[in-house]
DNA sequence: AAGTGGTCTAGACCACGGC
DNA sequence: CCGTGGTCTAGACCACTTG
């Protein structure tokens, strides 16, 4: 088969069928081939195909009926995200349709609080990195994103960290650690006085807060974040094929 | 294997592993049997012993380790949803360690406003079912749930309907139809003197809106839903493995 | 009846981690 | 090195929908 090398054989296979899906090859509506004529085409093996198609069920790109064939979703046009990168930001304002642009306002080395400490697994005292940015959609900003990560873990220079980095990777380079897993909390709150600096709008306003834990292999917090979202310029918008 | 019929196998063993992981069998932090031994022991083969894995494993419940083995998560106890049972309230609150229940406030047909007709797909004025929910958590209620259905899917007596069942299983009871997907919009807001009246509380303060689509393996939208969520009692907090 | 997706099996090879 | 999970294959049977 004419896949280039990348990834494993399934993924290339989803990343063949999103492209034929967004270039329009498949249309909205229509029913794709079926798993063994892709097969077929693919040369591969009709589990694989299935993995494959079983991504965009999950995130309801397409539905599949026994019996009769698989559909392109004509209606996820106009959403935002997905379970899975309801933390990826700049994702999240491309699906808005908007240009992202991020500002990194503030790097600094400070002691943790007791709750910070607590929150990390960390003695109280011990030093912590917080990294501020701020994301634009179109030039507006629409979310403060404040992380918290023990400086004990860094491994590359403070002054080196890029700033534009998904925390994906900011991890990877500069702490050498994967995030296995993460816990997140949505709360809604009147927004703050130190946020509405960054984000405007009215001071009393209700504004969406993500309060996000990242979690390494070995179980143990690797880092702490608060996105302060606002959500009137910002949809957070979710598909999931229902269980 | 001594699993009782039901559902598929890998759903079996499934269930046979989370009951293990909550009965202090397999305990948190502690390595699980690796695959081959499950699928020696179980009777079924190791690919379906993945499956199941991979469905606790998308939930956050087990972390896995290539060349190590898997391992059960230890943190998380405290989480009260995971991606995919968000619109269980009944879930939720148990979930948050409260006792569920829902008091019935009220079901009416009436014609569908223009936004409702749009939304549904319905033309102006058509019948619409309005169902509207309060959820408790130990007695306090902490979500208002608006369900609004057209009238025309409706296949039994409306007063048949029992109001203490899931969205879910009201669909395929009274409706037959089943949900195929669901788009769910995330909104902070201002409570309104209308929640207010059933959830309680301060006038000014801010909860969470979770405007919620259904939509049937036709693509066609079965019926739409408004959650206004106190999360000042209950915790929207989601599990999910990194991508 | 034919074709679809849904499930399951048995076996293979690989990449990785710990010993 | 060996055992682990990660990936893939080829083939089978089933449940379902459609003509």
């Amino acid at each position: 088969m004419a896949l280039i090398q990348s990834k494993t054989v399934a993924n290339q296979v989803d990343e063949i069928l999103l492209e034929r899906i967004r270039d329009g090859n498949y249309l909205p509506g229509s029913r794709m081939p079926s798993e063994s004529e892709l097969s077929d085409e693919l040369g591969v093996s009709r589990a694989t195909v299935r993995t494959a198609l079983a991504k965009l069920a999950a995130n309801g790109l397409i539905l599949r009926k026994q019996g009769d064939g698989t559909y392109v979703n004509a209606r996820v046009r106009d959403v935002s995200a997905h379970f899975g990168n309801l933390w990826d930001l700049v994702q999240l304002i491309e699906g808005n349709g908007y240009k992202p642009s991020i500002r990194f306002i503030s790097i600094q080395k400070r002691p943790a609080t007791d709750k910070e400490a607590l929150a990390l697994a960390l003695e109280e005292g011990d030093d912590l990195i917080c990294i501020r940015r701020l994301f634009f959609a179109d030039h507006k900003p629409v979310s403060l994103a404040d992380n918290f990560i023990p400086f004990s873990l860094l491994r590359e220079p403070l002054e080196s960290i890029n700033g534009q980095l998904h925390i994906r990777d900011i991890f990877h380079n500069y702490f050498h650690q994967d995030i296995a897993f993460v816990i997140t909390d949505i709360r809604s709150t009147i927004i703050g006085e130190e946020t509405r600096a960054f984000l405007g709008g009215q001071s009393d306003r209700a504004i969406l807060n993500l309060s996000i834990s990242f979690y390494g292999k070995n179980n143990l917090p690797l880092a702490f974040g608060i996105n302060h979202f606002d959500d009137s310029v910002l949809r957070l918008s979710l598909v999931q094929a229902w269980a």
